[in-house]
DNA sequence: CTTTCGAATTGACATAGATCAATAACATTG
DNA sequence: CAATGTTATTGATCTATGTCAATTCGAAAG
């Protein structure tokens, strides 16, 4: 059932009792998405934060000189969405787009709200998740920094496992800020 | 009187009650820290976070290869710290040096801890720093992807405003991943 | 007002990665 | 299984930035 994904996950980061979780869920809505689909675009208000529960999306924006950034891969057990623009209630500028078919759960804005006064346990699961997040995307940054595009592109397989298989190259190469010709040139190296 | 500074920035933040914030600082503790000395090492383990009351800090750490990264500058009303190794509780990796004379304000894990549970307002507190945090480093990465040195300069500059005059070009060109050498020669295009 | 020492600048050259263009590999569809 | 479109690779240049070395600037200390 769908929502065990996300009852695990809620139970793997804090102390929670059943009426929390029921809680919780209880304000949780389905959605599926085709690959190619777009789960969210620009301009849009941002009414929801996404939870993978099977599938593989990708979030992206276009910037000012019509290049295309990938700011995240989302796959199972991965929140997604604008949190920007979800955090601060303003209209979203990212794209987000099914790599593959896709089953997730959404919370509404202001469910989350309610269930912060309600269970605060779920300002600490929250807290917890975005400090995490918060590290892993200051590793990103600092490998940016130290290393080139090769020792990236393995410590980018490393920590998302097998999704080199999932994502067409050209994704990958624009998550690490490289073009795919550089990535392929990098690719070759790495098997001689 | 030190305790001000940082019950104003909670009250910016969060609504909590007088008692709230008496807690709080209740539990904080004062140190100063000369210009060119340290506040953390790296092997210490991290046992407090620190708030800047007065002052310009940087926190940085030494690579693999030996080079210097700067992660953040800290000033007045920041929060600065090894927040990945506060937050696993394990040992540093972090050098955090203040550029200035500067007066901060600390707390330690395990108040914090005892703080969560009494007063959940706390995790509020921190969950929205920690977002706004979250928000804006993922802006540096973006920077770093779309922009080069030239634009990416005045965004610090107008982001960090004043910083200029506070901090030394060779940290910001470390900051930015740049050489001070490419750093002076942008600024050079720029006076022109 | 000089001396000193770190910081900033400048010049000459090297290089990782970008760009552009062509081709090859693959996958999808009729 | 052909046909078509998309993705990946390869080659030939170009450019922003790095590296190394020398010089100048500027602030602190005598």
């Amino acid at each position: 059932m769908m929502h065990q994904s996300i009852a695990n996950h809620i139970h793997s980061h804090v102390n929670v009792t059943e009426s929390d979780t029921h809680l919780f869920t209880s304000v949780l809505n389905e959605i599926s998405v085709a690959k190619g689909q777009f789960l969210l675009k620009p301009g849009t208000s941002v009414k929801h934060e996404y939870f993978v529960v099977k599938g593989c999306l990708k979030a992206y924006y276009i910037d000012d000189k019509g290049n295309r950034h990938i700011i995240q891969f989302a796959v199972e057990n991965w929140w997604v969405g604008d949190f920007d623009a979800f955090y601060k209630q303003v209209p979203s500028k990212l794209y987000i787009e099914a790599i593959e078919d896709s089953q997730l759960l959404f919370i509404n804005y202001n469910s989350l709200q309610k269930i912060y006064s309600e269970a605060p346990i779920f300002e600490r699961y929250f807290r917890i998740l975005i400090t995490k997040a918060f590290i892993a995307q200051r590793k990103r940054i600092l490998s940016t920094l130290e290393k080139h595009t090769q020792e990236r592109y393995i410590e980018f397989c490393t920590s998302y496992p097998n999704i080199e298989d999932r994502v067409p190259n050209y994704d990958i190469a624009n998550y690490l800020g490289v073009t795919p010709e550089n990535l392929s040139r990098v690719r070759k190296q790495l098997k001689n």
